[in-house]
DNA sequence: TCGATTAAGTCTTGAATTAAGACTAAGTCA
DNA sequence: TGACTTAGTCTTAATTCAAGACTTAATCGA
């Protein structure tokens, strides 16, 4: 199967992920986060191949993930801010900060910390059930068909 | 920058990408969390090039996302279970799916609806704060360097 | 017994993508 | 005028991937 092929399945991750699911999106959003924003300051940071980031940002673009905005007229000069849309990827973003912690970080703790403005603490970010609001994990659920199921395509395996 | 230079970065995120950051890792792994565990099934189901899934699972092997269960003696039978570490991974998997919910369903709905045992209720995923509870998304968040945060690699943009 | 089948890969080849960095264009600044 | 800045484009060699044929070892059915 071609990358750009995933976008045609019935399967909202497969859809996301011909997004942002290559080596470098994440990375990009990340800065994009860090409210870096800029070419030169992306690839400096990134250490990524111009010729990539290029492509990047114009996907990223078209997918309305991220928006150019001109920041100065004379000379004419643009960054790439984060829509709304992008902004809906922060829980991924976080998800995978917080494995990386959970796993990666050195004796001397996680290399970045992040702060609730509401509360003031530095958090976790914990997964919760929009309906009773209790904590959700793989182990606490379970998948079945939705409206927009194609037909022929659910094998049943899941109905446990 | 290589790929796997990306393990040797002072950056939890980076970490994580260089183990689950490739183009079919996360589609991998949302077989394993549908039970599909097993080479020709995965093979067949995500259309993914044989050479390349052998070397996807032996990466996941190696990092302690999968494990390798015999399944039956004889004949010799394998197949690759998630460890805790790789069920650790569900709410970023949860977050992309929600993700592709929200901007790829199509009229009729999303194709996968995932139910909560605990309250028997079709949700969605919330982010929440471990400290306070409250609902996070990324305008409600600041970031700083924390304990593991090496000297001389932060710029101080993020302090506000 | 023997051929077919199954499972889990390995191997080959041509196509596509990436890394690294030189080069370009358009405008500003001193 | 000449140096500098920003945001790219272009080139080349190396790496990775897609597609699918082939392999190995064991079981199953006739």
């Amino acid at each position: 199967m071609k990358w750009q092929e995933l976008e045609q399945e019935n399967c909202s991750l497969a859809r996301a992920m011909a997004v942002v699911g290559d080596r470098w999106t994440l990375l990009v959003l990340r800065e994009a986060f860090l409210r870096v924003r800029r070419f030169d300051d992306l690839q400096e940071r990134l250490g990524i191949a111009r010729r990539v980031l290029t492509e990047r940002l114009r996907h990223l673009v078209d997918h309305g993930v991220l928006e150019k905005v001109a920041y100065s007229q004379t000379p004419l000069r643009h960054e790439y801010r984060l829509t709304e849309k992008g902004l809906g990827l922060y829980p991924v973003i976080i998800g995978l900060v917080h494995w990386g912690d959970a796993h990666y970080a050195g004796k001397k703790g996680p290399p970045l910390l992040h702060r609730h403005k509401a509360c003031g603490h530095d958090f976790r970010s914990v997964v919760t059930c929009s309906e009773c609001g209790e904590p959700v994990d793989a182990r606490s659920v379970t998948s079945h068909p939705g409206p927009g199921a194609r037909a022929g395509e659910w094998d049943g395996r899941l109905t446990d």
